[in-house]
DNA sequence: CTACTATATTACCATGCAGGAAATCAGCGA
DNA sequence: TCGCTGATTTCCTGCATGGTAATATAGTAG
């Protein structure tokens, strides 16, 4: 508790935030919950086209949300930050109290 | 644990990943750790532009991450989701991890 | 009323980036 | 070698958005 931000530690921070802000990565991310998935089958499951896909876990990568393994012409993504399931789980906590908040306010609960 | 996450609920999650993926708003939301503070208070810790910080308490209290209340001239923001730092100490200790792994690739550690 | 202050809003510009099409690279088999 | 396939990279376009200046709004004091 109480760590302190300074502006450059925020920097990094608000960097991570913003590679996950994008909801083409997360359905990514999701995706490889279970275990490691090829770029074709990221492609096939997310709907995406197959350059977006591999431009998006290229930043994943940059970025040490996923890691790569290399198996004749496929390349295996996984998650290499199970932290990340963590973020969302918090955030979806919150929305979901954000939600209640509003429905009180609005005299529905 | 295991919550299951489809696509809409991923689309919100990013919304919120987003706006956190910004510094000046991650820089706003800490000099609200400690309580709350006007737009003008905010404008001189932070440095901004006084319509700059105004945009960015708009967005961040439209998605449930201040309140705001009115005194005279003055308003003051402050913290609604103290969630917010505890998804910044995740991301802290990832992103520490990350660069200790590094290290050990490179044969510093 | 006017004048002043604190916020908010609008208009505009510049940058970033997601997405797609096409070219390129890499690995395997014939 | 050629051909095929999976993946990456390059180029381009359109949209979203951060920043700033100017304007507007709200609240106070005189």
């Amino acid at each position: 508790m109480a760590r302190s931000y300074n502006d450059d530690t925020l920097d990094l921070v608000a960097v991570r935030f913003k590679v996950l802000g994008e909801p083409m990565r997360l359905r990514i991310l999701n995706a490889l919950r279970e275990g490691e998935r090829t770029v074709s089958e990221l492609v096939q499951i997310t709907g995406a086209g197959q350059a977006n896909i591999s431009k998006h876990l290229n930043l994943l990568h940059r970025n040490g949300l996923v890691e790569r393994r290399k198996e004749g012409l496929n390349v295996f993504y996984r998650i290499a930050d199970a932290g990340v399931f963590r973020l969302c789980d918090i955030i979806c906590d919150s929305l979901e109290a954000d939600i209640t908040d509003r429905m009180r306010t609005l005299g529905i609960g």
